[in-house]
DNA sequence: TTGGCTACCGCACAAAGATGCTATGGTGAT
DNA sequence: ATCACCATAGCATCTTTGTGCGGTAGCCAA
């Protein structure tokens, strides 16, 4: 492949006038890129995008109308092999998940620096997620917080977690027992000690519990 | 607070020689850091690091014997306030949420840059997450995945949205009825029907589908 | 107005799950 | 050597679920 020669080609939407010019120009001089595409709001950006197919779209937020992650989600839809860096001065966690959710594969504060910024870009091209360490604490924090709660799931034997585990898989008791190659009446025996530990008393609370933490 | 003059103490916690001295030579050079504990297994760092009390671990995942972030879950539990940096060659997903969950805070391949490690060492202490853009492209994804899934979610009718709500609260049919004030004949028809658009066969699997979607 | 769709309701029955009681062999700590 | 705990197992009984096969009333578009 030449892809040493080929070049990355970026668009911008941002309502903001002066930042966008700013970045259209860093995104100019910089080598190895190229500006394809400028908008200020997402529905004209949502028209436009699929015609330009730019490989990758720096996307405002905070957008007069529709949200910035929004347009992501429709054009993801349709794109799924274009990239999104969203790129914001908000570091709200509601604004940080929207936007993972709708596909964007990158997510950057505002203040990052140019240089960053340009790194950030050739990142996404190649596959990785850039993010801002304060954004990428959040998505962590996703995950370890439940960890707190589970205190009760602490208390598990790995025998009972490895049944958890089945049960959550939606297998039928019969079904764990051959899996597990333990008997059906163990089965139950493990439904009776995990239950009791957990503080429930159906499988759905369980498996609730379980996949919360 | 007396910040600029405080020092950021760390420990090391892997089995590679080569590697350990390499980190702790540089650790040991950078301004504001202060190196004080090497281990070579997570059973002697589990043992000494609650006396020690850095304030960040540099955690290799494939020790002998136990884990890293096995060990790293055992610590946070008992240490809430000590910060985990996770530093492995491997990158697969498995390692990387296991550490998360464990309470890890960040997640860097071994082939990081010198430089980078030592701003990532900042960048935890300050409260951020650094994680190579390969990882955090696995996180992201964890996030952006369901969105496909979920277009089932999405044919659901309002009624059924809250009946599998309901479901997922693990209440028995006779309690859903109540609730939704319908009787439970009907709470079996949005069984029947929820489950042919889930494409599922049980209470479990609805609710991990909804759960996760 | 007829046909199709949705929300609602009913009965019946088989499969799966929840729980009470009991019991054996192993392992590790006191 | 005793105690606690784990993994395993069995049996009985009752409740909850899953599903097949109906039905009525309302609403909307052709």
């Amino acid at each position: 492949m030449a892809d040493k020669i080929m070049q990355i080609k970026v668009a911008i939407v941002d309502d903001d006038e002066g930042i966008r010019s700013a970045i259209s120009a860093l995104v100019r001089r910089a080598s190895g890129l190229k500006l394809t595409g400028e908008f200020s709001d997402a529905e004209s950006a949502l028209k436009e995008l699929p015609k330009l197919m730019p490989d990758l779209v720096l996307m405002d937020i905070n957008l007069p109308g529709m949200k910035g992650y929004e347009c992501v989600r429709q054009l993801k839809g349709a794109q799924p092999t274009m990239q999104f860096l969203m790129l914001t001065v908000y570091e709200d966690s509601d604004s940080l998940f929207n936007s993972l959710r709708a596909g964007a594969s990158g997510y950057l504060l505002k203040r990052t620096a140019s240089a960053r910024l340009l790194e950030a870009i050739r990142d996404v091209h190649e596959g990785g997620s850039p993010m801002s360490p304060q954004l990428a604490r959040r998505v962590v924090q996703f995950f370890s917080k439940p960890s707190l709660e589970s205190a009760s799931l602490a208390k598990l034997t790995p025998a009972e977690r490895e049944f958890l585990n089945q049960l959550a898989n939606g297998y039928p008791y019969k079904e764990i027992a051959d899996r597990m190659h333990i008997s059906i009446d163990t089965v139950r025996s493990y439904v009776r000690t995990v239950y009791e530990k957990l503080h429930v008393h159906s499988r759905t609370e369980a498996v609730v519990k379980f996949l919360r933490g």
